[in-house]
DNA sequence: GAGTTTGAAACT
DNA sequence: CAGTTTCAAACTC
């Protein structure tokens, strides 16, 4: 049951989950709650202040996907950063669905095929995948003190959030020495955009890698 | 149970 | 529309 804190759903925050589902509050240990019978009047307010901003609201969250039998999908799709969409702190994973095409999250492991995804909900068989990753070593650029990639994890189709947040870094830095040595607007633009060439190159590199995939292009 | 992480929804 | 704030719930120890 809900814990909130706050007398009534309040303003920059998200209700809680009885709230939210359009139920009242039943044995729970809100503080101040007002989401029940005796506050009739201002739960109604509430409510009303809450379809006015947003009509579905109330809606359930977890629409079908096209016509009946379509795959339930998440209506307004999630944003996940951090969880890969595989935490109960994503919606769609919560609800025991696949993200889909409408999802905005980054780093996303909760589709169909991924392997991810498998080893955690079923207890597959033929597990492992000899990892003999922990040597990986980023190599040249400023990869190497950042955040790594665990042992069993590998890059699926997408790019992971913790790649997201190396690359900034990397940029970040480059910036920060180009600032250091007083170059001009310019070079440091240049200096950037070079190391993010880089990034790039590396994150492709190692993407095709655990695919087993040569580079064909030479013109990297 | 305390402390941390996460992301929806409100807000700017 | 993107960035920030808030805070209940999920998670971790
Ligand atoms: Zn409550
Ligand atoms: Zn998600
Ligand atoms: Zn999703
Ligand atoms: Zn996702």
């Amino acid at each position: 049951m809900s814990q909130c804190q706050s007398p009534k759903p309040g303003p920059g925050h998200r209700y809680c989950d009885c709230f939210a589902s359009g139920d009242f509050c039943n044995n729970c240990n809100c503080n101040n709650c007002c989401n029940n019978l005796r506050h009739e009047i201002e739960r109604f307010k509430a409510i009303k202040a809450c379809l006015d901003r947003n009509p579905e609201a109330f809606q359930p969250k977890i629409g079908k996907g096209k016509l009946g039998d379509a795959k339930p999908r998440h209506t307004k799709g999630c944003n996940c950063k951090r969880s890969g969409c595989l935490k109960n702190y994503c919606e769609c994973y919560e609800a025991k669905i696949m993200c889909s095409s409408i999802c905005k999250c980054v780093g996303c492991k909760n589709y169909e095929e991924s392997p991810e995804r498998k080893t955690l909900t079923n207890m597959p068989s033929y597990v492992e995948m000899a990892d003999l990753e922990g040597s990986h070593h980023l190599s040249p650029t400023k990869f190497s003190g950042l955040p790594r990639f665990r042992k069993d994890r590998r890059l699926s189709s997408c790019i992971s959030w913790e790649v997201v947040e190396a690359t900034c870094a990397c940029l970040l830095a480059q910036g920060e020495e180009a600032e250091k040595e007083h170059c001009s607007e310019c070079l440091a633009e240049q200096m950037i955009l070079e190391e993010f060439g880089r990034c790039l190159s590396q994150i492709l590199r190692i993407e095709f890698k655990s695919k087993g995939l040569k580079i064909e292009s030479s013109t990297m």
